[in-house]
DNA sequence: CGTGTTATTGATTGACGAGTCAATAAAAAA
DNA sequence: TTTTTTATTGACTCGTCAATCAATAACACG
């Protein structure tokens, strides 16, 4: 019984199906009929509304995006003075919104795509350069001449700390700890900022 | 014209092929008959070898490791005292025979095989178990009950340079700033250093 | 020499999966 | 009510690829 203006529902499953498919394979080698089932569908109709597998793939890394770029401003909204807004940027990218583990695990498949398709790599670079700009004009006024080392510092630190969470949920049930890779992040940049101008 | 004693000459060559045909596709997804090709025989004979896709992988991911390995006991062998020996051990994370484009990208899909395979899992395990150990083991005398949590920022840090340089190559071409990687690491160790016992 | 062992591959099998298409159904528009 | 548009899927095509196997060739050894 087809009801009308169904597409947008229907993107919006696959986008959602397609990363707790991978949370849960670990792999981007997911395929179409699973997300579609997944989301309640034909795998048809996923082909249907998105082209193909790597659109579908990419359409639910940009929502990722989106909603962590959310995060983040939301974050910032409510920061006073530079030193607010860095842990705000640090606290949004481990919120429980981004930090959970099929979203890590899609991200680790995200960063291997990247690697031989240019959409996924322009999108990846869209993210590294917002963070960057992010932490860049805060440090600025804390750090100086430096901004730009510690901003890669602590960029490099934060995809680490991403990059960890993969593996130390052994298991694999269990959910990333929030509060130790604010820890760990915020280590270094509260010794970065005492250091200063330097 | 068969040779006797070819054994270990074709699992050397299927184990760089390995790394040098994932290095250029940047994916897992490289099918035996390219590997075999590469390495200069028939996709039969590698799965004879090795019995087949995964454990040329995992293969070629040990190797790493040993050599990786050696690396760090070769660096630590000269090195005088914790400061010294935490700056080879940074040093021979991003020496040049590791921190290879192709190396890198073998890296990257290891940590994704190691979401969906054990034997990866616990290959990955053994990496981090050992660069922790070394990097406790001389960061107890300098920061003393800092060190596990020094540690664990300094190895998120550093496998983040390894994950950010998948991306910083867009062109494809090019290798890796071996130099930038370590200031970017000993930068954080320094100050963690200065901060000490506390 | 035979006989067994190691090396090597072309050809084949079998499975799986992406993408297409024609057909069906319901709502909306005319 | 006809017609068009949107939704939806089962069935099919076409590739690809891992893995197997039977066959061939050279060497070692008694």
């Amino acid at each position: 019984m087809p009801k009308l203006g169904m597409e947008p529902i229907r993107r919006a499953a696959l986008v959602e199906a397609t990363i707790a498919e991978i949370g849960s394979s670990g792999t981007l080698d997911v395929t179409v009929a699973q997300i579609a089932r997944r989301a309640g569908m034909s795998s048809a109709l996923a082909h249907h509304y998105f082209g193909g597998k790597e659109q579908i793939f990419l359409a639910a890394m940009r929502h990722t995006l989106t909603v962590y770029a959310a995060g983040v401003r939301g974050a910032l909204a409510m920061a006073k003075g530079p030193e607010q807004r860095l842990e705000a940027i640090v606290r949004a990218s481990f919120a429980t919104s981004n930090f959970r583990r099929e979203v890590v695990a899609a991200w680790l498949n995200f960063y291997v795509l990247a690697q031989a398709s240019d959409d996924a790599r322009r999108l990846l670079a869209v993210y590294q350069g917002r963070l960057r700009s992010n932490l860049t004009y805060d440090l600025r006024p804390l750090v100086g001449a430096r901004a730009s080392e510690v901003a890669d510092r602590i960029a490099a630190l934060i995809d680490g700390v991403y990059l960890r969470q993969t593996l130390g949920l052994e298991n694999g049930q269990g959910q990333p700890d929030e509060a130790a890779a604010v820890a760990t992040v915020m280590g270094c940049l509260t010794l970065e900022l005492q250091r200063g101008t330097t």
